[in-house]
DNA sequence: AATTGTGAATTCCTTCACAGCC
DNA sequence: GGCTGTGAAGGAATTCACAATT
């Protein structure tokens, strides 16, 4: 298999798109790694990896494929030199800067999530409708600004991402706002179901559809 | 999204086995369902609703025909009585009581979103390691307990789900615990790669791992 | 002996395209 | 005419299985 096109670890996927399932995993193998690297080994096979996540092996083979040859036969993988790659892939090897839309219950407790800043990603503004809010601070340390401020802002603090923890009724103008203030990635908390147009990249996380769907098993599970 | 269930591959309604990405847009139906109605709408055809969401409307054609029949050719399908229908398949008509593991940040936040109740989940115990908190209620009014009460609790109040908002180093005791109770599906927030096996349902919520995915089209914007 | 990397086979999911019905 | 429901086709992702490599 003299097929080295890829031999260089950051180059891009070259000629074919890479599975948007794939893209999914690589976060979890690297988490997985991390824990093996704590753990004090030095390589994991893809069976092993297999064995701390839901996946099989020949899947986990086949997704770091799309992205170089990191391995060596009868050996299994370089723990920390492929954790290293991957975070490379996913673009979390340089730090990101966020800014956080909607300083309510569930963005104060986005802020105290202390997860973010272990993996590269910076809160570092706040913005919130709520005139008594904006000119304060979080307990973080992190300033509040009004909506009006938003290009400003990202532009002078060179923000990437917004998370969007606004209530649902105010999601759909947030998102306008802040894909007009330039941002082209977005996580969203409030619980509908927004859609953009490429480049900008929307997330949803809606807390009630992935208890939905657990529920439906729940339903289900006399069929099973 | 999403992140990601283990995927039990026996879990069907009537004849053949519901892909589970088909269960996973069951639950934005129904939402786009409700949006409609609130329009005053009282039919949708599939491309109104491909319209309103990321599918096509071959997609959700599709989707719905493995539960059955639900539209009039020619017109589209009666909105009020598909979401009821939706609901149903998704277990989600009759209401499910749920146990908070863990009454930090993100567990405060979670007792005060009010998306939860709107989609018939009660939250009616939390459960919390720290001794000061035990016995005392949350804003809501929600008892406090022990996690020792744990299966007591859990058997007196007929709690099927769990959401684990417990620290990393927390979590797989947590979880252990409650699959001991008797719960059968787990929604997991903490940032660790948890893994259950069936009849346990998991699903995991990572916030970063959800930033990752968006992070991964940052760094790789100039090839798409 | 162990394990990767990968063609080939397979399974799963989506899309096409249109007959059937309103 | 408009739209569903669905066989058939096409495409994507997973799994098999094994030659290649250490």
């Amino acid at each position: 298999m003299a097929q080295h096109v890829n031999s260089d670890p950051t180059a891009s996927p070259e000629s074919k798109r890479v599975p948007g399932v794939t893209v999914e995993r690589l976060s979890i193998y690297s988490r997985v790694l991390a824990v093996l690297e704590k753990e004090g080994r030095d390589t994991a096979s893809s069976s092993l990896l297999a064995e701390r996540t839901p996946f099989t092996a020949a899947q986990i083979r086949r997704d770091l494929t799309w992205f170089g040859q990191f391995g060596t036969r009868g050996k299994g993988y370089p723990i920390a030199e492929l954790r290293q790659k991957l975070n490379e892939i996913l673009g979390v090897n340089v730090p990101r800067r966020v800014a956080l839309i909607g300083v309510g219950n569930l963005g104060s407790a986005l802020l105290g999530y202390t997860g973010f800043g272990e993996h590269n990603f910076q809160i570092v503004a706040a913005f919130d409708a709520e005139p008594k809010k904006v000119g304060t601070k979080t307990p973080q340390g992190i300033p509040i600004y009004a909506m009006r401020d938003l290009l400003r802002v990202v532009n002078a603090a060179e923000i990437e991402i917004a998370i969007l923890a606004v209530p649902v009724e105010a999601a759909q103008k947030a998102l306008d706002a802040v894909i007009e203030a330039g941002i082209r990635a977005v996580l969203n908390f409030a619980p509908a179901p927004l859609n953009a147009a490429p480049p900008v990249r929307l997330r949803n996380v809606d807390l009630s559809i992935e208890l939905e769907g657990l529920t439906y098993y729940l339903a289900h599970e006399s069929e099973s």
